[in-house]
DNA sequence: ATTACTAAGATTCGAGTAC
DNA sequence: TGTACTCGAATCTTAGTAA
């Protein structure tokens, strides 16, 4: 964790060239016009960048080496998560939930839990949103996330099952999505806890557009 | 075209910390380590970023200016334009399945998905390669695209998942990569489906080496 | 504890120019 | 053409230390 989250702009300036995927005609004097630098310093650079093996010159070009490519890799998936997965926004309509997540949010196995993991006590009671059709391969990353695993116990009657839990933000409120292992309803539909009554809070009611924020 | 595909690095642990989003709390110490670099360093770099416009420094912490983050989105787009408008190629070597693929892909449930969303009935069987360690990153890099998902159903016994699908192509025989989402193999081995017996079709046994293009 | 100044050392840069 | 050397100037970095 560290400097090879940074990036040498003048192997930027080579990828820029297509050189991920091939060797790539360029002279160092192009490559300074493209990058504001004199020709001089370009090849200085290259010159400097061969010894640390991240490219080679050859007689079809320069091209990236394993290490310079691994290098832009990490790169990459550093910037996508940034961009992509904080950006994960789920759209759809309020639906009137089964009473389920009531009864769930009402017993202290699972509370005290919430409580623990989540930092707030839970309203007795789930937001559930039926998810837009577009939206349902982010849920499905979501759902790949690390869950927070509130462990299922018994009582004497019977036993309950784990719930994986995921945070989440709608507008400025804490929530998080709760997904039974067992499932009650369609894939399209999440439930949402949270410390408060969501609808009332929201000012929402059954049909309404919203959004969750991951 | 030039130096905004470069990227100052502190800018880009900042990112790494968030910053693209909300002020961060980060002291000069902290970022020195991250990047290597000196206190001292780091909180010139910070003043010099701060003269440019591309930072400011609030009570609530670090935050990035529009004009930095404009850069960033700069960057962010060459790099997505590098990776994912150039052809993905997985090499690897065919091996056995387990048989699980003939068995989802003889149910209707799927079956009919399959010819609404790729434009044929599969051949009831899977094609299954262990990507070469070299070209995992790019399996990463497919996986994270926009998938079409077959939707999972329930019968009277049990309830089948969502699949996710990529569309590729094996020399002209158009195919698709199919991910369950709970898989039952590592990670390195994919599963393709096609409109043909794809090993008879292409004359190749287990263990002879293929390539899937996307 | 955190930030940031100064002074000195390290490095990067571009002009001139050789090949 | 194109590449790459020297060398002085500009810039960056760090240690020491003040605030």
């Amino acid at each position: 964790m560290g400097d090879e989250f940074s990036m040498d702009e003048l192997l930027l300036a080579l990828l820029k060239q297509g050189a991920y995927f091939k060797p790539v005609k360029i002279t160092t004097t192009e490559l300074g016009k493209m990058l504001e630098m004199s020709q001089q310093n370009v090849s200085h650079r290259l010159s400097v960048l061969e010894k640390e093996d991240m490219v080679n010159r050859t007689a079809s070009g320069i091209e990236l080496t394993k290490k310079a490519k691994d290098r832009v890799d990490v790169l990459y998936a550093d910037m996508k998560l940034i961009f992509e997965k904080e950006k994960l926004e789920l759209s759809g309509v309020i639906v009137s939930g089964l009473g389920e997540g009531k009864y769930y949010l009402s017993m202290d196995g699972y509370r005290k839990q919430v409580k623990e993991k989540f930092g707030y006590l839970p309203f007795p009671g789930t937001l559930n949103i039926e998810i837009d059709e577009n939206d349902m391969w982010k849920k499905q990353h979501i759902l790949k996330m690390e869950p927070i695993i509130i462990t299922g116990f018994k009582d004497k009657n019977r036993s309950y099952g784990d719930l994986f839990g995921y945070k989440c933000r709608i507008g400025d409120i804490d929530c998080a999505i709760i997904v039974p292992l067992r499932t009650h309803h369609g894939p399209r539909i999440i439930e949402i806890i949270s410390r408060v009554e969501l609808k009332k809070r929201l000012g929402k009611k059954d049909g309404d557009r919203i959004k969750v924020v991951f």
